[in-house]
DNA sequence: ATCTAAAGACTACATATGTCGTTTCTTTTG
DNA sequence: CAAAAGAAACGACATATGTAGTCTTTAGAT
């Protein structure tokens, strides 16, 4: 298996990103609340994940008295650009325009999505004329 | 760890379905050949693939003689649909809005791609002014 | 009918992930 | 200081995935 340098974030691992993207720092105590509110966790699987998180680099954990408070090191942007990066080539070829298509297509977009879009694809006309 | 009741296909997998959209129905050696010459990987490989891609639903076998052909069951814009779903729930909160902002941010566009954005968008439009 | 060569089936093994249970270390408190 | 209580570290086990090696079956060739 491709060992990635910077190994991808699990499913599982990404719901904890998300409540450190939420509020941080943050000791695994209230992590492990928060998550197990969430999903049923047990609080050792929260611990489990976090130390994972940091192993790969996407947190950090400092030590604060007896305990650890953890921050996020990736921001939930950069995550998000990697995700996208990587359904964009290995399910659309590598082409935005087709997954563009799809989602619009594929997704039921209210009236505020469109205008959305709109004002989106103004922008980038705009750009499109200014610069080449 | 959530038993889906219609597994994920793997990405290694999703090679072997790409080519099975691309031609089908085809021969096991076929299909080894060429995705050894895409990837390197062993016929062996191949076949366990195919195995559990039929095991999973997602392609078919018909004997033919001394063996089998494969064919895909599911769609190429089946798997689209949910891989876009999925990505969309766990990186975009389920919102299609942000997603697309997103891609049109991060990703640059051309001309052309911009011009089927907004072929996209009137599109869009002219259905909402007719329907709700 | 028997032997052989493909094609397929079965087995294997390492890493990743989901999900904890158990052990150890460190404070706090009686 | 010794024991209890909280944290964290470590170990564990099942399933999924990547990637083959090996065993078995069967269709032809003699």
């Amino acid at each position: 298996m491709p060992k990635r340098v910077n190994p991808a974030i699990s499913e599982a691992e990404s719901l904890v990103m998300e409540q450190l993207w939420k509020r941080a720092p943050r000791g695994s105590e209230d992590l492990a609340r928060a998550l197990h509110a969430e999903t049923g966790w047990h609080e050792n699987t929260v611990r489990t994940l976090l130390n994972r998180l940091v192993r790969k680099g996407a947190a950090r954990a400092e030590r604060e008295g007896r305990r650890y408070l953890y921050l996020p090191v990736l921001t939930r942007e950069q995550w998000q650009t990697t995700e996208s990066r990587s359904l964009l080539d290995r399910v659309f070829g590598g082409r935005v325009a087709p997954l563009l298509v799809h989602f619009s297509r594929s997704e039921k977009l209210s009236a505020k999505d469109i205008a959305e879009l709109r004002r989106l694809v103004e922008d980038l006309e705009k750009k499109e004329r200014r610069h080449g």
